[in-house]
DNA sequence: AGATACATGTAAAATGTTACATGATTTT
DNA sequence: AAAATCATGTAACATTTTACATGTATCT
């Protein structure tokens, strides 16, 4: 249950209600990991319940209400725990490798056309990355302790990133190589 | 449903057992995509109820009996529609990423050793890789076609192990870095 | 004789996705 | 007045994981 790992982060860094914390999801910790808000206020729930959360409703003059959610010590303390444990390791689920894989049993061009789509998919968020990185850290060299970790994550989001884009580069550069993927356009009269 | 597409790409490369399916999810199959031997054997009766698939009884001398699936028609043709539809963008769940983003709140000095392990096992994988490319293409500038997918998959798996790895390296030492990460072993006497 | 590999399945529990449902507030 | 955003939930369905279950064949 690593989404209610997530959840507990989440909160340590500042209190929210399950709407945020979707909002949350769809942003910075979405990059990551991600969850719809049916899963979050399940889940929510579970956790007040096992008082790992409390919450504190905040009927705003008129406004819909809101339940705000903040970490109990028993929220600290398994958050603390799970930090103290390894991490196993994340198995690959990658369908367009798959596809890649099976792409002469079906339509190699349609397939060459799916790895550009992937390649700008990719582009477009690395420039996001970027664009938060230097928006956040324009300094990296002096970020202090409870700011380097956020740091980290949009590294490994950025170097994700950029290695998928050489990747789609490389096999679009290795499928013209090869004359029986390179002719979308077959020739009809010589 | 994608485990199903995984599977039709595997019976299009060669027929095989549950069992044997099974045993590839462990291998190359395995690096992209991962399954159980109870998800494939409930999907493959899924399947051959559907039609995709047809399955021999091969009750060998005395052995325990194989039941052999292979595509059919109707299979062939659902993968070659399956690579016609453009792929869609995989969501990143890394739960090594949340405990980096979360380090602060709970052990850092365990998450740093978690660092260095989950480096120690992408190496070891990377190692994997290599060996399996330096084996099965040792010239990949004369790949004929139908080895060619297969190649770029493995490409991918390199590229990402070492992007992987790189960037344990970096956190490892901007943790270095930080005064606040990098004590250990707290002097309890100056 | 015991361990490991071969071979196939069922059942229950946990997770995740999709569809449905409702109502207030703010913006156009 | 309609559309978008805020805000919270339930229900049904699909998928994945974990546990249970069984039996043969081969290797040490």
């Amino acid at each position: 249950m690593a989404l209610k790992h997530a959840i507990l982060v989440s909160l340590a860094e500042k209190a929210a209600s399950g709407y945020d914390l979707a909002r949350r999801f769809d942003k910075s910790l979405g990059f990551f990991w991600q969850a719809s808000h049916q899963q979050i206020y399940q889940l929510l729930a579970k956790m007040e319940n096992s008082g790992e959360l409390a919450a504190e409703l905040q009927a705003g003059a008129g406004k819909p209400g809101r339940k705000v959610y903040r970490l109990t010590d028993a929220g600290r303390r398994a958050l603390h725990e799970w930090t103290r444990e390894p991490t196993p390791a994340e198995q690959p689920r990658s369908e367009f490798a798959v596809k890649i894989r099976g792409m002469n049993f079906g339509d190699p061009t349609a397939v060459r056309l799916d790895i550009e789509r992937q390649r700008e998919a990719h582009r477009a968020r690395l420039a996001y990355y970027l664009a938060e990185a230097a928006r956040n850290y324009p300094d990296p060299e002096a970020l202090d302790a409870a700011r380097l970790p956020p740091y980290l994550v949009l590294r490994g989001g950025i170097r994700t990133e950029t290695g998928y884009i050489a990747w789609c580069e490389e096999m679009l550069e290795l499928l013209d190589r090869d004359p029986a993927h390179s002719t979308p356009t077959p020739q009809e009269k010589p």
